[in-house]
DNA sequence: TATCCTTTACGAAGATATTCGTTGACTTTA
DNA sequence: TAAAGTCAACGAATATCTTCGTAAAGGATA
């Protein structure tokens, strides 16, 4: 139906923000941002005044302050993201991918174990 | 030393023609890159000669048609962007950007096969 | 109601990424 | 050596992303 909706890299900051408190105000975004970055408040507006109109965002208008939430699960934009990275540096090897995600940046046993569980689920699925 | 160099999307695709290729022209890699999407000649002289300047690529003058080549080896690129992506989408769980990539693009058994290895090698490694 | 604070709306500036036209220099070939 | 083709250099136009100043309106409080 519709094209995937890449976020950029300001956007995807506001979403994580979301993802993580739920649905929120501008400025309740903003606090939490300028913590990171320092960013002002009509920067932070702005971007989700765009992200509403590009459908990434909706919002209640119903209070004085509108509340915004994401209206793309996060899951969805995440494979967005992967799919995007997997075919322009990996040629679409997941292989590859996960090789130099595990060469940047040493997992913990808990995570391998996560990986193993995940892997094992999709052995179960392709027969 | 130097900071990542995270290549923008047009970079990416001369990045990629180079690896394959070994050392090109700008002529050899345009004629690339204009089987996929329509890239003039000049578009792309441009971009090898900034990437140049910025040291993603080194460049042979000898010749009258320079011969370019990447300067970073692509396992380094791969990883930063695999890093940068981890950071902004992924909170840095390996298993959740594994999850999504799988999710994204079902897996060949023998993709599973080598991804298998990929863990067992690190778990060994982990102490 | 008058004053103050907060919010949205609007427009524009700045930064970065992408594309291309033009020019002059070098090569090849006749 | 003249003509035709190829190349690098340069500058500029366009597109996209990011940031913010200003103004007008809503709400709170005295």
């Amino acid at each position: 139906m519709e094209k995937p909706l890449k976020p950029t890299e300001a956007e995807l900051a506001i979403l994580r923000v979301l993802w993580q408190r739920g649905p929120s105000t501008v400025r309740e975004v903003q606090k939490v941002l300028e913590e990171t970055k320092k960013t002002g408040y009509t920067t932070v507006l702005k971007f989700m005044q765009i992200m509403a109109e590009k459908g990434l965002l909706t919002r209640d208008e119903t209070s004085y302050a509108h509340v915004y939430q994401p209206s793309v699960p996060r899951e969805q934009v995440e494979r967005t993201l992967v799919a995007d990275l997997l075919n322009r540096a990996f040629e679409g090897s997941t292989s590859r991918l996960l090789l130099q995600a595990l060469a940047s940046k040493r997992a913990s046993p808990e995570e391998l174990a996560e990986i193993r569980k995940i892997l094992k689920k999709h052995e179960r699925g392709a027969q």
